[in-house]
DNA sequence: TGTTCATGTGAACCATTGTTCAGTTTATAA
DNA sequence: TTATAAACTGAACAATGGTTCACATGAACA
């Protein structure tokens, strides 16, 4: 066996973190385990502690990445859109466009394994992206776009939905769930318009 | 200790399905374990495994009965409705109406531990969930009342929706979810109507 | 009374797994 | 070369938990 350790500590991190990925991914939360994730990681199982206290801090470090990463890219995306309906559907395809890209995560985030951890952290994740709605439904009701609705309650409806969408994708990853038909929906609805 | 054996089987299977669920509901499928099980169900842990062949089998038949269940309200409720908006309308209260009332449950199923185990059973129930939707949404255009789309595509992004509108719900119950404004939405869109 | 069998028991088995820690290795600098 | 500390190792520990099995119980019946 060669002996390939004295590496520099963050790029061992860098390491861990992307075999943990894999790994979570691949097993899911409670059925991946430290040893996996050390071989994956060409490193100890010792080692994996030396930069993650426990198991559970390493799963969280994985989500809270990716979460402050969808936050970031959603708010630069909406920054440059006036118009409502398009920020609307913006809002939406870059969602549906991140899932697609990074689906084994978010199976794991699921409900895996007993209960809250990271729920604080998700929580924050999701009222920070409601919020971002709210803004664009406001601005449309303002503009005489959007009907007269409770903002709040709309932004919650929609980002539920969103949420369906995101879950169905993880699930069943070849459906297609096309962005513009998605937000053809929550925009105009099922209901034939009368100018059509 | 009191010697309460010798009950009639089929009544020690309700007991142990009733105390599953508790359990379950609770702790999730994880972190549930056949002791605790066997103590709600007042059971020996030998005893559940003359009912069931393992902790899985437990568990899915849990799924599948409430699946079960579900599906056949749903038949029955759309049964006697002609009106396709008010139809949709049903399906949507349906589901959410079930889910207020078997939170727990649904926690369970989520994307708990490793992969597939009932996935099938799943699988064949949204299926047939999405079906009863493209028949309520085939006769709506039929009729004129909504707009030319891809059927298929449509009643899989409702349900996507409806599904989120469900995973919200789990996960915060305090939430609202309206099923008249959650209709609403699906069916008449964000953007304003002329006529209004 | 004695036999049968469905029903029930729970200690014990065994595999798994998160975590620790006493010790090893190597880069760096004095 | 030697000393120091950061990086790393993996056997061992301790707890958990699904499952089994040899045995117990009691209702029904001959």
């Amino acid at each position: 066996m060669v002996h390939m350790n004295k590496r520099s500590g963050i790029e061992s991190r860098k390491r861990i973190l992307d075999a943990a990925m894999k790994v979570f991914s691949g097993h899911g939360y409670a059925k991946a385990n430290m040893r996996m994730i050390a071989k994956a990681a060409d490193i100890s199982i010792g080692g994996l502690y030396l930069y993650f206290r426990n198991k559970e801090d390493l799963c969280f470090t994985l989500i809270k990445n990716r979460l402050d990463d969808l936050a970031g890219r959603t708010r630069e995306a909406l920054g440059d859109i006036d118009d409502p309906a398009e920020a609307i559907g913006k809002f939406i395809s870059i969602h549906i466009k991140y899932v697609k890209k990074h689906r084994e995560l978010i199976l794991v985030q699921g409900r895996e394994h007993g209960f809250a951890f990271g729920i604080e952290i998700k929580k924050k994740f999701f009222r920070s992206q409601r919020k971002l709605l709210e803004d664009i439904i406001r601005k449309g009701i303002k503009a005489g776009v959007f009907r007269k609705c409770d903002v709040e309650e709309s932004a919650k409806i929609i980002f539920g939905a969103i949420r369906g969408f995101v879950l169905s994708i993880v699930v069943e990853p070849d459906s297609l769930f096309l962005p513009e038909e998605c937000s053809n929906l929550i925009l105009n609805g099922l209901v034939r318009r009368n100018n059509k």
